[in-house]
DNA sequence: GACGGACTT
């Protein structure tokens, strides 16, 4: 069959000079004489691959292939930083396919190359792309992962996929013997995967001399990640932005917001025609920034354009976001002053969308940030100052279809001084029990010694481990148990994946499904017009689905309670104990909720659906706001916290407060009974 | 009496 297009392509008439070029550019990897011929699908390329490839010549990386085969050539690993425009994403991994071998050593097998993003979007569309310049199928040839849709098959030689993902994979795969080569794009955004991909890939390049590791990165923290892969050769490709003018505050600014706002009025009076990004911290912020922009302009009359102000923000309906692509709005009469258009978003357009046609860029410097405290194991967001990183990435959204300008809501000695360089990765901020229950199912049993490009504090380590040894995922030599093995294949935290495995125990592990489902999705009760979010539910039944596929591979049995029996809540909420036994608030009689064993003064979150103030809640969420807030919380009795949790509940091992002398009054509850039952007996 | 920056398995 092969033979037979070969023949007919032969025959067709292909511009020649495209051709000829076509055999330079693709190495001498292609077959002898099948220049016209698609290597990887034995078909001959279309036109439009020929008219893609015009295009693609003339991305910066190009310039660069040769080099870019040398240094493959001769290291094992390779880090490479290309700024925005420059082709990176796309181009690489083809020229990697151009330079390499993926022939397995019983010819049988097919090596890939795999290419990891930090979000689903861009593996999908990247992909899709990738697949359309090399003119294959997508999903054949090349393809994507993510979570809930693979999109590869046997003959994909070109995988783009999550880098969450690929920590999966290592799961089952520990020396990623499905790679040839494997590319980590997009590393300077420091994602919790990417941080423990970098460690681990460290490891099995030990192992595996015939794996090879491109890092790719936007920021010169490159120089750091060359010292951490042991002086690896760096190439540098240029980007593809035009200039832009950093404009800075001559005085620091009291209000962030009244000054971007006045900023936006002066930038619309002033300034030649171009739409407006500006950059602020959240949802609440950012609508009304927009009402009061409409305001000010409609103030200020004919003498100036219309303005649409849009909102951009994650959980804004896809619909809604959509917007931020629609044309600024034209003159409000014939020859009068331009409109424009005025997008107020968070971080979200610093990596995830990009706008064409921004010209000036609004940056007041602060964004939400999680912080972690290891000391009372919570999470939470804080408005803080950005990197310089993050600034810099802020500007080049003013520059990417003609020169623009930035301006920054703060002084330039501010800049210089007061911001840190990088942001701080998010593995130096974050809960690590997941991520350790991760590592140790991936083989890492030393983690204080695991090499970990920055290490996080040790307190949040041993955080960690004290938390899956209470849940007993891990046994006091910190080894993971047949229990945390589950655990580890459920794409949940920890504490909901213990709830979820020892549920059928409790005889309620349909509800308990439907409830991990619908807590670890976006929140469908915050509902649009009353109606319950139809897209997140849908989205919760799909986590459901999935967690109910792993329960079966594990032999757990969906079972329920008979609903009419008064123990159908009773064993639901047991069953939520036996994970969240470590989040438990006690009443007090001042009538303060104190978590019990770290002492925190929490308050029943507003949006809780108790009808009373039972004396012992659990709760799903510590959220640190206007104050302390425990949200999502069930009433649980005390004598189940010393049935279901009695190692935690352990009065050897608990500061003296009013919740140890409840729990010392149902032990010795406890003893009197069993001593009664001896005496009748 | 009031909350989700951005992501991922």
């Amino acid at each position: 069959m092969g033979t037979e297009r070969k023949r007919k392509v032969s025959l067709f008439d292909v511009v020649d000079e495209t051709s000829a070029k076509l055999v330079k550019f693709n190495g001498g990897s292609a077959g002898a004489g099948s220049n016209l011929i698609n290597r990887w699908n034995g078909r001959p390329y279309s036109q439009r691959y020929y008219e893609i490839l015009e295009k693609r010549r003339t991305l910066p990386v190009w310039h660069q292939k040769e080099e870019f085969f040398q240094a493959l050539k001769a290291n094992q690993t390779l880090i490479l930083v290309g700024e925005t425009g420059s082709g990176k994403t796309t181009q690489i991994p083809q020229f990697v396919l151009d330079a390499v071998d993926l022939d397995g050593p019983d010819k049988r097998r097919k090596y890939m190359i795999g290419c990891t993003q930090p979000r689903r979007v861009a593996a999908m569309s990247v992909s899709r792309r990738v697949a359309e310049e090399m003119d294959v199928t997508i999903g054949e040839e090349v393809g994507y992962s993510i979570r809930f849709e693979d999109q590869s098959s046997a003959r994909t030689v070109l995988k783009y996929l999550t880098d969450g993902m690929l920590l999966r994979e290592a799961m089952t795969d520990p020396l990623l013997e499905r790679y040839k080569v494997i590319i980590l794009d997009e590393a300077h955004e420091r994602t919790l995967a990417t941080d423990v991909l970098f460690g681990l890939l460290k490891e099995v390049l030990k192992n595996r001399p015939d794996l090879k590791l491109v890092v790719m990165s936007a920021t010169l923290e490159a120089e750091k990640f060359q010292g951490y892969f042991h002086g690896a050769p760096l190439m540098k490709v240029p980007g593809r932005l035009f200039p832009v003018e950093i404009l800075y505050t001559e005085e620091p600014e009291r209000d962030y917001l009244e000054a971007a706002l006045r900023t936006v009025t002066q930038i619309h009076m002033h300034e030649p025609p171009g739409d407006i990004l500006v950059f602020l911290t959240g949802e609440e912020e950012i609508e009304e920034a927009c009402r009061k922009i409409h305001k000010e302009v409609a103030n200020m009359g004919d003498r100036v354009g219309p303005v649409k102000a849009v909102p951009l923000y994650s959980t804004l309906p896809p619909a809604m976001q959509q917007k931020i692509f629609e044309p600024a709005p034209p003159p409000l009469t014939e020859g009068g002053p331009a409109g424009r258009k005025i997008v107020v978003s968070t971080n979200i357009a610093e990596t995830s969308l990009t706008i064409d046609g921004i010209v000036y860029v609004i940056d007041p410097g602060f964004a939400k940030q999680k912080v972690y405290n290891p000391r009372i194991r919570v999470e939470s967001l804080l408005v803080s100052p950005i990197s310089k990183a993050s600034a810099h990435q802020r500007a080049g959204r003013a520059g990417r279809t003609q020169p623009g300008k930035c301006y920054r809501l703060y002084t330039e000695k501010s800049f210089n001084n007061d911001l840190q360089s990088q942001t701080y990765p998010e593995i130096l901020r974050s809960n690590l029990a997941n991520t350790v229950l991760t590592l140790k199912k991936l083989g890492i049993d030393d983690l204080v010694h695991f090499d970990f490009m920055d290490p996080p504090a040790p307190e949040t380590l041993m955080r960690a481990l004290e938390v899956l040894n209470y849940l007993g995922a891990l046994d006091d030599e910190g080894n993971l148990t047949k229990l945390g093995e589950i655990m580890s294949e459920l794409p949940l935290d920890p504490q909901m994946g213990k709830m979820l495995v020892v549920s059928p125990k409790f005889n309620c592990s349909n509800e308990i499904l439907s409830i991990s489902a619908m807590l670890s999705d976006e929140d469908p009760s915050w509902c649009y017009e009353n109606f319950v979010n139809h897209r997140a539910l849908k989205s919760a039944d799909n986590v459901r689905q999935q967690l109910a596929r792993i329960m079966g591979r594990f032999n757990l049995k969906l079972s329920s309670t008979d609903f009419n029996s008064r123990d159908y809540y009773i064993n639901i909420r047991k069953a939520m104990l036996a994970g969240y036994f470590m989040q438990v608030a006690h009443l007090e009689r001042t009538g303060h909720y104190l978590t019990v064993k770290d002492n925190q003064v929490v308050h029943l979150h507003p949006s809780n659906c108790l009808d009373h103030k039972p004396e012992w809640v659990i709760y799903n969420e510590f959220v640190l706001t206007s104050r302390n807030f425990i949200r999502t919380v069930t009433d649980v009795r005390g004598d189940w916290l010393v049935d279901i949790a009695p190692h935690y509940f352990d009065l050897a091992n608990f500061p003296p407060c009013e919740a140890r002398r409840k729990l010392e009054k149902i032990y010795k509850k406890r003893e009197r009974d069993r001593e009664e039952e001896k005496d009748t007996k």
